[in-house]
DNA sequence: ATATGACTAACGACCGTTAGTTAGGAGGAT
DNA sequence: ATCCTCCTAACTAACGGTCGTTAGTCATAT
């Protein structure tokens, strides 16, 4: 038994359960092993969690990044819709982006500073980002007919919106929210009709 | 002391700690009594949950329901903003919808079932309403250029982007977002430029 | 020989819950 | 008015269970 397969099984069930519902002896019976043993590779609980909590943000950040480079060639609608397809399927069998969105909507109170420090960076190094893209992709005459800014601020709009329906919508009611809102989106900020 | 004020009690905590992270002591505490005075009012911590779960759907569908009564006379474009506004207003000093975006985002998982058949419908209704809200403002020659289904669910996108972003992000951040993703949404699926 | 990573046993704290008790108020009968 | 009764809603004490955690042990592999 590895910590590596320890904090998979944490990970789930602090997906499902949050982390004050998720007991060690839940997540030391889905791993086989008993609950103290837990305690040979992570000092605590909370110790157990903020590890969890940082390989998610690290995996989440490289998933992001790798995907717009990957796709760099892509016409930027593509790109960003595509983005959020890709995120959307990934996130079906994947407990990490429930993981992610919980702790971003709902951190431990317990733990919310020590979540937060985490969170905040991200958000806004993830609309940065997302702003050059807007603004690299669409040059003085581009399609794009907003502030990037603006335009940017709307699309996490629109991803948290999707992302909601993720959590208890599920794939179809997922599926439909998007093909109704993307294009609303991208007839708003460019000029296409 | 009442019932009444224990469910106050119990919504705020539950609002910020879950169902699970919410102990009875602590909303005892909050209102002033003992632990063991809660059950001369509820039979179980699940009892109480529970009602004051359905208080809250009964009291956001009241809310939801007189506000587009009161300002049925004002043109679609600002009834639909200023709903969002309202919403984003009350929330502030209101753990209610704090409380129940967590419910709906995060149901705990031992009452998933009972959580769940107050959710579908409400989003359902929810819906339909603003389908036959977009549809009827907006007659043969009227101004928003999409199916009044998908504009509802593009709306209801954007609700739940805003909302999201009230979730951990304070005023300021979700005026800034509001402002930035209402312009995108109306030009997206209205005449208007 | 030493270190690792499992184990069992048990700790104190807190959980939701129940039992049993008590103070106070309402209503009715004298 | 006063007594008696009943009900309500609070209380203290304590239950069994689970929580996170620690101590101590033992097999295995380096």
């Amino acid at each position: 038994m590895s910590a590596a397969e320890i904090k998979q099984s944490a990970l789930a069930r602090f997906a499902q359960d949050g982390y004050e519902g998720a007991s060690l002896k839940h997540i030391a019976d889905d791993c086989g092993i008993k609950k103290p043993s837990i305690y040979a590779h992570f000092s605590s609980k909370e110790d157990l969690f903020l590890q969890v909590l940082a390989d998610v943000f690290e995996r989440q950040k490289q998933r992001i990044e790798d995907y717009f480079e990957e796709h760099a060639s892509l016409p930027l609608e593509a790109q960003l819709k595509g983005f959020v397809v890709d995120w959307q399927q990934i996130y079906e069998r994947d407990a990490e982006r429930k993981f992610f969105l919980r702790m971003v909507f709902f951190p431990p109170s317990a733990l919310y500073d020590d979540v937060m420090n985490l969170v905040y960076p991200f958000l806004d190094e993830q609309e940065q980002k997302l702003s050059r893209l807007l603004a690299a992709g669409c040059p003085v005459q581009g399609r794009i007919i907003r502030h990037p800014r603006q335009a940017a601020i709307a699309y996490l709009t629109l991803l948290d919106g999707i992302a909601v329906e993720m959590l208890y919508g599920g794939e179809a009611r997922t599926t439909r929210r998007l093909e109704a809102a993307w294009p609303v989106y991208w007839s708003g900020v460019s000029r296409e009709r």
